[in-house]
DNA sequence: AATCGTCTGCTTTTT
DNA sequence: GCAGACGATT
């Protein structure tokens, strides 16, 4: 069926039409009985059996929804505002395809996060015959290429089992290339090199590698360094993908037959990479579901690419567009806050949040007089409200723009004693422990795997320097072989000292033989990694490399966790060990996220996607929201919808504050209200500052506490 | 190999 | 003002 038709189609012998928009009938009401049989437009329809019928699923829907689901063929858009019910309508799609008999496996959705991947996962096995939802693919870009390379990768001259470098590898090795590279008086950031090489990597355009300038020839070691280790970098998943499915037709055409429908989501975050992906997925036949929404483009800054959705029907020709207004999440008074602030923003496509559960409390903009008196006025607030009104803590979030304000919240909640959670900041695998834990098993799984190998290496110290591991790193160079080659070689520990040479001894023999035990088919892969990591004196360096004994049990108790969920993820039959590792590389990881206790505390990125009944946006200032840098960059549109983001994930009350001064970058520096407070429509909010709400809410003789406490910071600034 | 002192730089960070 | 990195010490 042709592309934006509103296709006919059959409904229980009823007849639906696709594209019309008013509330059921009558007889469309019989016609989607909730037992009704349903047959409806793209292939042999099953049986439904014990779940809920599509035609009550379809029931559940506002108009639009409904059309969104029911679309048949063609590439289509779905523009889905915040809080429109985005994951319901995909995971209906997705439903709504099974029940029409596509093959399961012919379907994927692609995510971001693998956090959004499997929450569709769950979510589409409570609404389908769990034995065939799960083989629908619901993973993200990344684990989709992975999927892709691993099994033809060695047309490109990698070979199959290569490694996949995370942030901190990249940059290890982008600061040896550096130091290797540069001049005495030569100086490049290796922050700057990283993003200047992954923008150069990700834009297809290719900057004509010139080796003269420093970055240059950074770059083009990078990538000879990173090929000679069988090594990529989360770019290259994207690239290398990318290029197989361009270069090789019949790779491309095996792809294309296998998934015949694509679902996006989060579509305003795709690169230009991730677009082109997906054109070489779909094919002629076109079959994308792009969902998402250009207001929420947040990542800009990594690559995202505004104009894929924007101009998504020149990417995709002939797509429908549909827009999802309705909003189930927030009260008026909050839409139409959002509202006011982002139609600020001339390039987007125009939307209008509005909802059907009423006004609601006004929008409280508070004017406080420095960062502590904020940070104590939220927290007692929140405190307070919890006290009095029984409001459990996880209905309360915290937003900021920089990592760095949360600190005196996290301190105002700790002398409250409210329990809190802060979202962001360093991520699970970056701890060290988790890498090095994983380096052990990367080297067992893949002893040629020199980055990690060396790594394992080194914890605990075993007296192996940086002589060794150099002169070793040259040899293996030099005679195209692994690094533990080398280290098993004769010849090469007799040029070590006694004490080295054991040391190499003892290790390589441990790697080879843990190899083997767990490449065993039946191995208990759990109790084999406990021995490995006893045996090399990990688990001793660990604990001992700890300050104090909470902080040891802490770190222990990541890696036993990891540990376990390797014995989960072998039992439960979903991979090998080298299928894990790829999981855990991608960052998932099977999270029983235990129910969020306490408040949140969370940079604005992070909270998209999220809602909270109860919000407070703080910090929104001039030179924070919007952040100073964003003004040099020209990207003041990003930071108006990170405003619009952080104002849609409240559901009932939201509270916007800002200081007049704040101490930054260690010393008291006077603040302006961000300029877009003054696109705040008067009727849906309520300006008012501490010493107000103060009056308001305490008894006289705190009021008193209040000022004196005032009067004490003042001299503080003055002092 | 560990530790101490000095220097720097300071947004966001799905993978 | 503070954290993280790096180089010079022992």
């Amino acid at each position: 069926m042709p592309a934006g038709s509103g296709g006919v189609v059959e409904w229980a012998g009823g007849t639906y039409f696709g594209r019309r928009t008013q509330e059921p009938d009558a007889e469309m009401q019989s016609a989607l009985a909730p037992d009704g049989e349903v047959r409806c437009g793209i292939g042999p329809a099953l049986e439904p059996r014990r779940f809920t019928s599509m035609g009550a699923r379809l029931f559940d829907l506002n108009p639009v929804q409904q059309q969104a689901v029911l679309h048949d063929e063609g590439p289509i858009l779905i523009l889905a505002g915040a809080g429109t019910g985005k994951t319901r309508v995909i995971t209906t799609r997705i439903v709504r395809l099974l029940y029409d008999g596509i093959d399961p496996s012919a379907i994927l959705g692609v995510t971001f996060t693998n956090k959004a991947a499997n929450e569709m996962r769950e979510r589409l096995l409570t609404m389908f015959d769990p034995e065939q939802a799960r083989k629908v693919t619901l993973c993200t870009f990344h684990s989709l290429c992975v999927r892709i390379l691993r099994q033809g990768i060695d047309l490109l001259g990698y070979k199959k089992n290569f490694t996949i470098f995370d942030e901190g590898e990249t940059m290890g090795l982008i600061k040896r290339i550096i130091t290797r590279t540069a001049a005495q008086d030569e100086k490049l950031e290796p922050n700057v090199a990283r993003s200047m090489i992954s923008k150069a990597k990700n834009s297809s355009w290719n900057p004509q590698v010139d080796t003269k300038t420093l970055l240059g020839a950074v770059y083009a070691r990078y990538e000879s360094e990173l090929k000679t280790l069988n090594a990529v970098d989360f770019d290259d998943l994207l690239i290398l993908a990318v290029r197989l499915l361009r270069e090789f037709p019949e790779k491309r055409e095996q792809m294309q037959e296998r998934y015949q429908h694509l679902l996006v989501d989060e579509f305003q975050d795709t690169n230009l990479l991730q677009l082109e992906l997906m054109t070489l997925l779909a094919g002629k036949r076109s079959n994308v579901c792009a969902v998402g929404d250009d207001d929420q483009s947040i990542y800009g800054w990594r690559g995202a690419e505004v104009t894929n959705i924007l101009e998504f029907e020149s990417h995709f020709p002939g797509a429908r567009v549909l827009k999802l207004e309705q909003n189930y999440r927030s009260t008026d008074a909050v839409l139409q806050t959002a509202n006011a602030i982002i139609k600020g923003n001339v390039r987007r496509r125009a939307k209008q949040l509005w909802s059907d559960q009423g006004k609601g409390e006004r929008v409280r903009v508070v004017e406080m007089p420095d960062d502590r008196k904020e940070s104590s006025f939220v927290c007692e607030e929140i405190h307070h409200l919890h006290q009095t009104k029984q409001t459990p803590l996880e209905d309360f979030a915290v937003l900021f723009r920089t990592n760095a304000q949360s600190r005196g919240f996290e301190e105002e909640c700790r002398r409250l004693k409210l329990p809190y959670r802060i979202i962001g900041g360093i991520s699970f695998f970056e701890r060290r422990e988790v890498k090095d834990f994983l380096a052990y098993l990367q080297a067992v799984a893949n002893p040629s795997d020199d980055i990690h190998l060396l790594r394992a290496l080194q914890v605990p110290a075993r007296g192996v320097g940086q002589t060794t591991v150099q002169r070793a790193l040259n040899e293996s160079i030099q005679r195209e072989v692994g690094v533990i080659e080398v280290f098993e070689d004769l010849a090469f520990r007799s040029n070590c000292t006694k004490r080295t040479a054991g040391a190499l001894e003892m290790f390589t023999d441990c790697i080879r033989r843990f190899e083997g035990l767990f490449h065993q088919p039946m191995a208990d892969l759990g109790k084999l990694t406990r021995e490995l990591l006893d045996e090399s004196g990990f688990f001793e360096e660990l604990r001992r490399s700890c300050k104090t004994e909470e902080e040891a049990d802490n770190r222990e108790r990541n890696v036993r966790d990891l540990i376990g969920d390797l014995e989960k993820y072998t039992l439960k039959k979903k991979g090998d060990l080298a299928k894990f590792l790829d999981d855990i590389s991608l960052g998932d990881r099977d999270t029983d996220d235990t129910q969020g206790n306490g408040v949140t505390l969370i940079t604005l990125h992070a909270a998209k996607g999220l809602e909270f009944p109860q919000v407070y946006l703080v910090g929104v200032e001039e030179g924070i929201l919007p952040h100073d840098r964003s003004k040099m960059e020209g990207s003041l549109d990003e930071e108006r919808r990170l405003l619009y983001v952080g104002i849609t994930r409240a559901m009932k009350m939201l509270t916007i504050s800002y200081c007049q001064g704040r101490v930054r970058y260690g010393s008291a520096m006077p603040c302006q209200p961000s300029s877009f407070l003054k696109e705040l429509p008067d009727d849906h909010i309520e300006r008012t500052d501490f010493h107000e709400i103060r009056n308001r809410q305490m008894a006289p003789e705190d009021v008193d506490a209040g000022f004196a406490n005032f009067k004490a910071f003042l001299s503080g600034l003055e002092g």
